[in-house]
DNA sequence: CTTTTTTGTACGATAATCGACCGTTACTGG
DNA sequence: CCAGTAACGGTCGATTATCGTACAAAAAAG
């Protein structure tokens, strides 16, 4: 019997980490997840079979499952259906307290803003998709999503862009090979090739430009965050209408702080 | 045996809900949520053992639950220590996509905003924490933690006064009783009598100003936001430097727009 | 009001989880 | 440098937590 069905696990393509020995697998843990995971916006509430068949449990055990985190406070329920309580946030609330970056980016932002007058962001790469981990600037041109926290599929994104062009070139391949490219726009890139070269250039000049490729009319520029030790750990980039601006403009204006303000962080992050 | 250790369970003091039967309780899903709670500022990096003692488990336990989180990518791992990932965001983004409330005020907040020159905050009560939901405004003046899913004991926060003023009035009894009243700065409230009493009155006018109860020439000014079936659903507010502008000042400013904002919010929520 | 669908609950079967145990590795203090 | 100590990862039989079927009750549909 399979006890884990394919569907459950959540999208986690590029894990490379040994299937893990039956005997360390908490299958009660990956079910309640999935679960926490399976809302969204067009699921707010669910019955406990709806859940069942979204995740692949019986009814009987998702019920049991979202008891449980009914009890914990994760979830909140009128006796039939249930919906995501704001308890759930502590969980990401425990990354952004736990890790490091987060905390110290704040005042580098304020740097770039202020050096570019446009919105900066922080961002990491996982599984795919670009996080946001800390943000400043004014919130009246973007679209309102982009709060820290928030994901977007890497390849729409100047950071996204960056972070893929510096990854190990087999991730990379595979990352191609299972990701449905989404054009968000009439201008989003979708072909492989394309992409491909996008990456080499970018990976040879190290900082990346992009434009209306999730958002019409709105252009990104990112630069990698390098430790002393040379890891990749994030990248750095501003958001900004693309107005009348032109794009050797931008970059003439914006690159110079965003790779000054990088340089600046090396020996702290 | 008692398998469910009381130090274990997440602190949820208000939980109302009958204890659960053991037959719908998902020990694995309880111990791992826990674990991801356990990492925080001071401690960001553990090893198993730490896990185990810091959630009451044993080493193994808490190994195999790491494990599970580790192949799951919310943890990893260098072999012995073990680290949040950027992947336990998604379960707090779960939350923000498929709630209603955060994703329509955000137009409200900027029409604060602008009319107030402040910046707006949303927030709900979730276990005596005001938990930030949306956010719009200047990031100038503002410690930057208060992003969005970040959370402060509510007694320090105008929204979160406003809120608890707002509840039963058992459960506000339970609530003092249980909890620790932080000195934040030399001028938070303390004293269980004077916050009662601060209640009353903030429950018989429907709004609330809070003024350096968390950080020094801070001001904060809430008001509830209420469904068209009369139901709290959460509080509006602006935080602002107190500078030399009098409470009275700045209440005659302000409020008026926050209360009109949530009035105009009430056939929508 | 009857039929159909969905839900809550019980319980025996089973495999998921447990923790004592062992061998190994990483410190640490002399 | 090395011995002693502490902490580590991993194994395995025992146990019990978890599973899913079955059935009754309740709700929804007709």
């Amino acid at each position: 019997m399979e006890t884990t069905p394919a569907h459950l696990l959540p999208a986690r393509p590029f894990s490379n980490a040994a299937p893990l020995d039956k005997r360390d697998w908490i299958a009660g843990l990956q079910k309640g997840l999935a679960i926490i995971e399976t809302f969204d916006y067009a699921n707010p509430r669910l019955t406990a079979a709806q859940v069942g068949s979204r995740t692949g449990l019986t009814r009987t055990a998702a019920r049991r499952h979202l008891l449980t985190l009914t009890y914990l406070g994760y979830v909140a329920s009128d006796g039939k259906l249930f919906w995501l309580t704001p308890g759930v946030m502590r969980l990401g609330q425990s990354y952004l307290e736990s890790a490091r970056l987060p905390r110290i980016v704040q005042p580098f932002l304020q740097r770039v803003t202020s050096g570019t007058s446009e919105t900066a962001f922080m961002s990491v790469l996982d599984g795919g998709d670009i996080v946001y981990l800390a943000r400043n600037g004014s919130n009246v041109y973007m679209n309102t999503g982009y709060v820290v926290g928030a994901r977007v599929q890497a390849q729409v994104t100047s950071s996204g862009m960056l972070l893929l062009a510096l990854s190990d070139p087999e991730w990379i391949t595979h990352w191609l090979a299972t990701h449905e490219l989404k054009p968000y726009t009439p201008h989003t890139v979708t072909d492989t090739t394309a992409l491909r070269g996008d990456m080499a250039r970018i990976r040879g000049q190290r900082w990346c430009i992009s434009e209306q490729q999730l958002e019409l009319d709105m252009r990104g520029i990112a630069v990698p965050l390098v430790n002393l030790h040379g890891d990749l750990v994030g990248a750095l980039n501003v958001t900004m209408p693309m107005g009348k601006e032109s794009a050797e403009n931008a970059v003439r204006r914006v690159l110079p702080i965003l790779q000054e303000t990088a340089r600046a962080m090396r020996n702290l992050i």
